[in-house]
This record gives structure tokens, sequence and C-alpha cells, in this order.
DNA sequence: TGCATTTGACCGTC
DNA sequence: GACGGTCAAATGCA
């Protein structure tokens, strides 16, 4: 534990060191990018360490546990920076990851005044005053889920990274007090399912590098057995649709997600590949992935490399 | 041709 | 009336 703290010791004073030079930097984005670098693998090596930590923990003292199922306590905040990091495909660096973590306590007290309002009740029940168009009332009772989810530094920045579900973008809209707009996006399988999940995603004003994602409504795409995922994520829906007020008040929602070794297969892209269009297998298989690799003990009993490379499914798409 | 995205307009709520 | 959420026509892409 000593050596982790040293290495978090040496990051900060790395941190504190380029704050003082910054100014001298601003013109030397070579060295400003060394600089960056070195606190990166400063604070890599500590959660590295961490993790070996709290895996030696875990498997000693406990049986493996769903991340979900402990207290948010701090060891469970570095597994959920850690698991936050791997699902972004790395493509953000732990000192992003860290100011993550900022950003997401800081969001507390949005969510907190959010559930003032959203415990106003569902007011709206499917009057539509107009006769132009049918509109579904406004859901507005219904339990909203919010996270932060880190931008990738490669590939599309423009969205966050994939989060298992396939979503078709139906909107965008300037937000006032808002500096990026925020997008609009509902099940692909809407129609043919009548699932109802839906996200918005918004870059945060303070930090451009971090998606504020709302998830609303089931997915109920997954219950059909002909739906294009055989397996339900159950661990997912329980999130979306339950303790709205428990999650928002988490570091992010990664600290409930359930590591379901039944989901997991290797990640496909859509052929399509519509930039807002994520198409999982499973979910959250980087995720899985390291699930596998960190927790290959747990109680399934399965082989990890099995359900990593499981041939039972053919998960493509039923689109 | 079919599906996804864009974007202006519409509509409900406050 | 302002604002946020949704619709749907137009457009793009493979």
């Amino acid at each position: 534990m000593e050596e982790v703290i040293n290495s978090i010791r040496r990051a900060s004073e790395l941190v504190q060191n380029l704050q003082q030079d910054l100014p001298n930097l601003a013109n030397q984005p070579e060295t400003l990018s060394l600089s960056i670098d070195q606190i990166t693998q400063a604070f890599t090596d500590a959660k590295e360490k961490l993790l070996l930590i709290s895996r030696h923990t875990q498997t000693s003292e406990s049986p493996p546990m769903l991340l979900h199922e402990t207290t948010p306590q701090q060891p469970q905040m570095d597994a959920t920076l850690i698991q936050e990091w791997l699902r972004s495909s790395h493509a953000v660096t732990m000192d992003q990851m860290f100011q993550m973590q900022l950003a997401s306590m800081a969001g507390r007290e949005v969510e907190d005044s959010e559930r003032t309002i959203g415990s106003e009740g569902d007011q709206g029940q499917g009057i539509h005053a107009s006769s132009s168009r049918p509109r579904r009332s406004r859901e507005g009772n219904q339990e909203k889920k919010k996270i932060l989810v880190p931008a990738p530094q490669f590939g599309n920045t423009e969205m966050p990274p994939e989060d298992g579900f396939t979503w078709r973008k139906y909107g965008q809209k300037e937000i006032l007090g808002s500096k990026y707009p925020r997008s609009y996006y509902r099940c692909t399988h809407q129609k043919l399912y009548e699932c109802q999940a839906k996200k918005m995603v918004q870059r945060l004003d303070h930090n451009a590098n971090i998606f504020e994602v709302t998830y609303r409504g089931k997915h109920t795409c997954h219950m059909s057995s002909t739906a294009p995922s055989s397996v339900p994520p159950e661990h997912i829906l329980v999130d979306i649709t339950q303790n709205t007020n428990t999650i928002s008040s988490q570091l992010s929602p990664s600290v409930n997600l359930t590591l379901h070794p039944a989901t997991a297969t290797a990640a496909t892209t859509s052929a399509r590949g519509g930039p807002s269009t994520s198409r999982y297998a499973g979910d959250y298989p980087v995720l899985d992935m390291a699930d596998a690799m960190f927790n290959s003990g747990s109680s399934s009993g399965n082989n990890s490399m099995e359900f990593l490379f499981s041939p039972t499914e053919d998960k493509s798409d039923a689109n």
C-alpha cells in the first residue's frame, strides 16, 4: 500500500509542477505532452498497484462480489475508476478519469436538485391537445439514470463510448445555458420490439471530454426470443428502471453494472457503422473482459476464457 | 433500397 | 412564452 501512496504522491507532485510551469509550457506542446504522460503513468502505476491489492484482498478475504453490491467506499471508487477506464477502451488517460470523478462528484449536486424536480410526478397522461400529430405524453415520472462517460480520444470523439445497446438518434437540441447541444437517442429496436429505452447525451460545459448520458425507460428488445440479443441484460435493465437516486449519488453507473458472464462476447460493430449506433453482442464487453481477467475465479465457475470467446451465440443484430 | 442522421417544426409542461 | 422532448421530411450513405 505504501507503494501506491508513493505513486500517488509522485503524481501529485508532477501535477503541481505542471501547474507551476503551465504558463511556460503553453508554447511547448511536446514538453507539455511529456509531462502529462508522466502524470498519467504515475497515476496508472498507482491504479495498477491498487488493483493488485484489491484483487488480493478480494480473493483472500471474501468471495467474488458483484460491484454494485459493494458499498460506495474508497476501494469501490477505485474499482469504478478502473472500470470506466477499461470501458472507454483506454481512450482516456487515468488522470482524465480522475477529472471525471471530480466532475461526477460535482454532478451529484445537480442530480440532487433533479431528484426534487423529478419527484413532482407525471401530470401528462397522454392527453393530446393536438389532433395533427399523435404524441406521447411526457414521461415525467419515468426513472432516469444519469451517468458520466468519458469521450474517446480516438475515433469518433463526438460520441461517448458504446454502451452495449443499439441507439438511433432522433433529435438534437440546443439547451439553454449549455455550451453543447443535447442529442436524443432511442433504441434501434423501438418499433420491432416496442423497446421504450431512450437516452440523452450531452457534453459537460466545463469538460468537453465528458459526456453526461441520461438513460430512460426499459430495454424490452432483449425479452423476445427473436430479439437481437438473446440474453437479456437484466442487470442494466434494473439499473435503468430503479435506484435513480442511488445510482446518481454514486460516482458513476459502472459502480452498479453487474458483470454478467453470460452476456459477454466479443464486441462487434455495426455493419453500417453509423456514428451513434453501437452494437455489442454482449453488454460492456470491455468490462466483461476485464472481469474475466480480474475475477476469473468468480462463482460462475466458468472458465474465463471460455466465456470470453464463447462460440454459443451469434448475437448479430436482427436489423 | 433501406436504414441512420439531420434539422426545423410541433407540442406539452411549467 | 420559454424551454425541452419528439416527430417526420429531407438527406446521406452503403
